[in-house]
DNA sequence: ATAAAAAACGAGCGCTCGCTCGATTTTCGC
DNA sequence: GCGAAAATCGAGCGAGCGCTCGTTTTTTAT
């Protein structure tokens, strides 16, 4: 094992190999060999750049959650104080960078259960706090009279699923051709009114 | 192969058996083994109920669509010409109906892709019907002048991960203690303000 | 009670899997 | 240009897979 980080091109082919044959067959059903064949490195050559297959899913687990902690949380300036803008812009950014990374999004929401332990923890947790920065924004507008929500915990759980149906289905609004902008305003859109004080 | 269709209690036993496994550990991880030993059968003796592994997963799959079709479609007298009210019963219906099925649904749902084409076919086929079931509502209520939807097929699309969410993540919401019916009332008051005419 | 039919059994087949390790190739300081 | 060190290779290992099939057990009819 050469670094624990995924920093030398051959790791990144690697990641993007398996990124690939993962979102046609799976996870499990991707075999080292096929893995070697896409990545261009042979069956011992994989082994340099981690120590077993599941390394690997925790790898890609773990950057996924990582970035999307780190991209939530770097509000630009002046829109964290109007909590309809913090949304807002919220809503856009996470559907943005899913679909900027939807092979590691679909992979991290795919493949995560049916694995070791740690693994799953490490999902649930993510997702756990990504639903934490938005129910703390619902909070902020409620406490300042500008939405009204009755439950801040389970409104923000409902928000979870509508942005993650972008990358979940991308086939379906690929195939419907509908584009990002007219999914991420339909969300906005539909979030808005039903959270909106009247 | 003796029977086309779930008939007796062995291959009810079968089915149990796959559904609980995979739940666990994913369908391709759940071995013939495993599977003779949960459900009491030998090796050999599941070959009498199905012809291969595959087709497993293709009759699981079936029932789901087949009954999630018959169920939603049967819809109470009187309560079709008011598409408030029908929109209500369709949401709630649907959540109940994932709840009492659960394993089946999130099998369908998790196992659904990776899969021989005819199988994913199935289930995306299965996924636009119960979209459209929601979509003509919507449009019959739009129609009447009591809903205010801009883009019926694309409020649709963002009312069914709402539903799929209750079984999909159905381990958050046991954690966190949220009764079903909350969840359902939560989901209707949502969709509700989001797409009533104001 | 018995024999034919039906159902169930499980060891064994061919195959592919994740992973290893000695051999080979590439890199690089001098 | 050379030799040691680093990187890469891929045949081979044991394990476990889906599936088969000759055998045994159970059921059924007389």
């Amino acid at each position: 094992m050469r670094k624990p980080h995924l920093a030398t091109a051959n790791l990144a082919k690697i990641i993007e190999a398996v990124l690939k044959l993962s979102s046609r067959q799976g996870f499990h059903e991707t075999s080292l060999r096929d893995l070697a064949k896409v990545s261009g490195l042979s069956m011992g050559g994989l082994y340099s750049y981690f120590d077993n297959k599941n390394t690997l899913l925790v790898m890609i687990l773990t950057e996924v959650s990582e970035t999307v902690e780190a991209v939530l949380r770097d509000v630009p300036d002046g829109i964290a104080e109007t909590p309809v803008e913090h949304l807002r812009w919220l809503i856009e950014t996470h559907i943005r960078l899913t679909e900027a990374m939807q092979p590691w999004f679909v992979f991290a929401y795919m493949e995560a259960k049916g694995f070791p332990a740690p693994a799953r923890v490490l999902a649930t947790e993510s997702e756990l706090r990504t639903e934490r920065i938005f129910s703390d924004v619902l909070q902020r507008g409620v406490a300042q009279g500008v939405f009204a929500v009755e439950d801040v915990n389970l409104t923000a759980a409902l928000i979870k699923p509508l942005l993650q149906d972008w990358y979940v289905k991308r086939a379906k609004y690929r195939k419907r051709g509908t584009p990002i902008q007219t999914y991420i305003d339909g969300v906005i859109g539909f979030v808005e009114r039903a959270i909106a004080k009247k």
